[in-house]
DNA sequence: GTGACTTTGTGCCTGCGTTCACAAGCAGTT
DNA sequence: AACTGCTTGTGAACGCAGGCACAAAGTCAC
C-alpha cells in the first residue's frame, strides 16, 4: 500500500523526518530574528524559546541536518541559517503560479512573506475574462488557458490554488499537466494528483471549526464544576504546537 | 510537566483524539457534498474516498463519537452531519473578532467559508485611524482600543489575528484580556498565551517552504539516476494527508 | 596543562496514531 | 426461520514522534 519510506531520504543517508521539515521554517524565522537582535551565536535553549518548542526537540531536529553546533557554546546563527536554507531548498528562487484571483488570491498576491523567503509569484491566472489583464500588485493577470506557455517560460514547478472548491480539481489537473509538481491548495476540496506530486492544503474554516470544538468543550465543562482549567496558574506558556497536526498533519504525500 | 491528558475528554468517558478532531471538519464537508448529491446513506468506503482518507481510519474516528452506523448499510448522512456538528460545537453561531484589516484581513473578512459554517465576523479591528470607520464587506472597522466593549457586547470568544508579526503578541494579549479563549493566528510569530487559551497558527510562507523542501529533493535525486519517483505508476491518488502535520498541526494547546 | 563549566548530540522509553484483519451484527431474500 | 452478503466496530501490531537524562566534547579560566 505504501511503497515509499515515510521519512524522505535525502542524498545519502540523512533522513529528515516530516515533522522536522515542518519545523525547520520556524527555526529559520527564529534565527533571522536572533540575527537581527545581534546574536552571533545561539544556544538550543534560546532558539527553542523563540521558536516555541522543546529544546531537546530542537537539538534532535538540527542533528538530522548534521552537527553544526559547538558544545559549550551553541549554534552559529549565520551558519545555521545557511544550513537550514540549503536543506529547505531556499538558496534558489522559486517561481510560483497563483490561480484564482478572487478575494483570497488578491491577498496572497500581495503577501510580503512569500517574496522575503525566495518565492516569486511569476504568474497570476484566472478563468474570468474580466479579470484577465488587470494588474494585481504589479503583476498582470493571465488567462488560465495560457498556463502551459507561462509555466514553461518561467520554469514554474509550484502552484497555488485559490479558486472556489468547484474549480479546484480542474485547475489542479491543468497545473499538473503544465509540469507543476508541488501544489498549495486553499480551496476546500480534496485534490487527487498523480504520484510524485506533493499537495499541501490550508483550510481556513477547518481551523476555526477545530477551535470551535475546544471552545465548545471549555464552555460545557467550565459551567458545572471546574471554574477554570486544571493546572493553570495563569502563567504564560508558548502555545504554538497547537498547530500542525491538522494541519495537521500530515506532511507527506506518499504513494497510494 | 503536563497535567492534562493529551486527548481531551469530553462530557463523560468519550475521549476524542486530537487527530480525529482535526479530521471531523473534513468528514463534515464530505457529508454535505454527498447529501447534495442525493445520498441518504453512505458507507465508510464512499465517505473515505470523498474525504481522502483510509476507510478504517474514518470508521475509528466516527466510533469515537458513538455508534451511528448500521452494519451492512452504512451511515445515515443526515444523522452523521448532526452528530459531527454537535461534537464540533457548530450547532450554535460563534461570534469572531478579526484584528488587522490589511491585505489578508480584507480577504478573511470576505471569506464565505466562515459564514457557511456558523462563524459570524462580529467585529473588524485595526490600529490605524485611517482604516477605522471604513466598511469592509459591510462591516465597519473599529479601533482596537474599543475591543473590550465590543467583545463583551457580542460575547466574542474567538479571535483571528491577521496583523504583521510585530504587533501579533500585543494584539494577542489584548484579545485574551477581553475574554477571548481561542485564537487563530496568521501572523508569522510564536504567541505566548495563558493556560486555557487555545492557539492555532496558519503560516502561509511555511507551507511554501515545506513544498520547497520536497521540490528541492525531487530535483536533486531526479537528475542523477532515478528519473521518476519509485512506485508511481502515474495513477491518481488522493494526496491530502500531505497537509496537517505542519499545519498541522499540532492540535492541542495543553498546559505548560 | 589541568580543571570546571557549559552545551550539544543521542540512547532509551513512553505514548499516540495508523493500518490490517476479523469478528459481530444487521438487512434482505428464500 | 434460516441463510447469504455486506458493512461496521475494534483488537492487535507496528512505526513515528516527543521528551528525559546523560555521556561526549568543547570553551574558558587559571
Amino acid at each position: 500500500m505504501n511503497d515509499q519510506p515515510p521519512t524522505v531520504r535525502g542524498g545519502r543517508d540523512r533522513a529528515v523526518p516530516d515533522a522536522t521539515v515542518a519545523r525547520l521554517p520556524v527555526y529559520l524565522r527564529a534565527l533571522h530574528r536572533m540575527a537581527d537582535e545581534g546574536h552571533a551565536t545561539a544556544s538550543s535553549e534560546e532558539l527553542a524559546a523563540v521558536a516555541g518548542v522543546n529544546s531537546a526537540k530542537l537539538r534532535k531536529d538540527l542533528s538530522h541536518l548534521g552537527s553544526y553546533g559547538t558544545r559549550g557554546v551553541g549554534y552559529d546563527v549565520a551558519m545555521l541559517v545557511d544550513q537550514i536554507s540549503t536543506t529547505l531548498g531556499l538558496t534558489r528562487c522559486w517561481s510560483v503560479a497563483l490561480v484564482g484571483i478572487g478575494n483570497l488570491g488578491h491577498a496572497l498576491a500581495g503577501y510580503a512573506g512569500f517574496a522575503s523567503r525566495g518565492f516569486r509569484i511569476a504568474a497570476l491566472l484566472d478563468r474570468d475574462p474580466d479579470r484577465v489583464g488587470q494588474l494585481v500588485n504589479g503583476i498582470p493577470v493571465s488567462h488560465i488557458d495560457d498556463l502551459p506557455a507561462i509555466a514553461a517560460e518561467h520554469g514554474i514547478s509550484i502552484g497555488v490554488i485559490a479558486t472556489p472548491a468547484a474549480a479546484a480539481q480542474e485547475v489542479c489537473d491543468r497545473l499538473v499537466a503544465a509540469g507543476v509538481t508541488s501544489i498549495l491548495n486553499f480551496a476546500p476540496h480534496v485534490l487527487s494528483v498523480p504520484a510524485g506530486v506533493d499537495v499541501r492544503k490550508v483550510d481556513l474554516s477547518i481551523e476555526l471549526q477545530i477551535l470551535s470544538f475546544h471552545e465548545h468543550r471549555k464552555a460545557s465543562i467550565g459551567t458545572p464544576s471546574l471554574t477554570r482549567l486544571p493546572g493553570g496558574r495563569g502563567d504564560r506558556r508558548p502555545g504554538q504546537d497547537a498547530q500542525r497536526r491538522t494541519t495537521g498533519t500530515d506532511e507527506k504525500a506518499a504513494n497510494a
